[in-house]
DNA sequence: CGGTATCCGTATCGATACTG
DNA sequence: CAGTATCGATACGGATACCG
């Protein structure tokens, strides 16, 4: 019952924490992505937190970039068959965003 | 595809959010605990962030809490209907941990 | 196009001490 | 037992400008 710091629950947690992360990995469920594509389904990302978090998703074996030295430059970012295995997590956060009230709407009785 | 910065997968990401939190629901899904079960199962945390994050979750609405006036005090914490919507979620989480690699250890070909 | 560099504000986490 | 008070560290997110 007690997980001690390293747990299955934290070990993910670790890996998809952030704002913008799981939108991130939710985008590249779809298919392929490049840079650009991202950053305009992901509105509002700025270039350092989108690099950062591709940068990091991609040490931690969750996605995987390629780079084709062409110019002007095209750079591709797929999730590895690690990453897409967070699918199921991925599904399980829109189900139950859905089943959530619109906003933080104190579910009291008003 | 494009999610408009409070679509489903965001809604639920800014709740899980935190380092924490979803070890205090994985624990509050095994059932009811008092803040000292809490403390101890979740071994590191400090009070007070313990406190917020059972704060936090309570105003929205996925936790309750029940004080009892006795003395010594005694406070129960349990998931709501809607926070045991989460059991999907945490289970996703456990199942991906499992499938993940010891550590921040780099998936290549070594 | 696909990023870096810089700088900044703040939310979050954290330890420790103390209290009703 | 169940928290609150305080203070501090830092990681995170964000805006803007610029480069290969």
């Amino acid at each position: 019952m007690a997980c001690a710091g390293d747990c299955p629950v934290a070990r993910t947690a670790r890996l998809i924490e952030g704002k913008w992360t799981t939108r991130i990995i939710r985008d590249l469920l779809g298919g392929t992505k490049r840079y650009s594509e991202l950053q305009h389904s992901l509105a509002g990302i700025s270039p350092k937190v989108l690099a950062d978090r591709l940068k990091f998703l991609e040490r931690e074996g969750l996605l995987s970039k390629t780079v084709y030295p062409v110019v002007p430059p095209h750079t591709d970012y797929t999730l590895t068959p690690l990453g897409m295995q967070l699918a199921d997590l991925i599904a399980a956060m829109a189900a139950f965003g859905m089943r959530l009230p619109p906003a933080g709407a104190a579910p009291r009785n008003p």
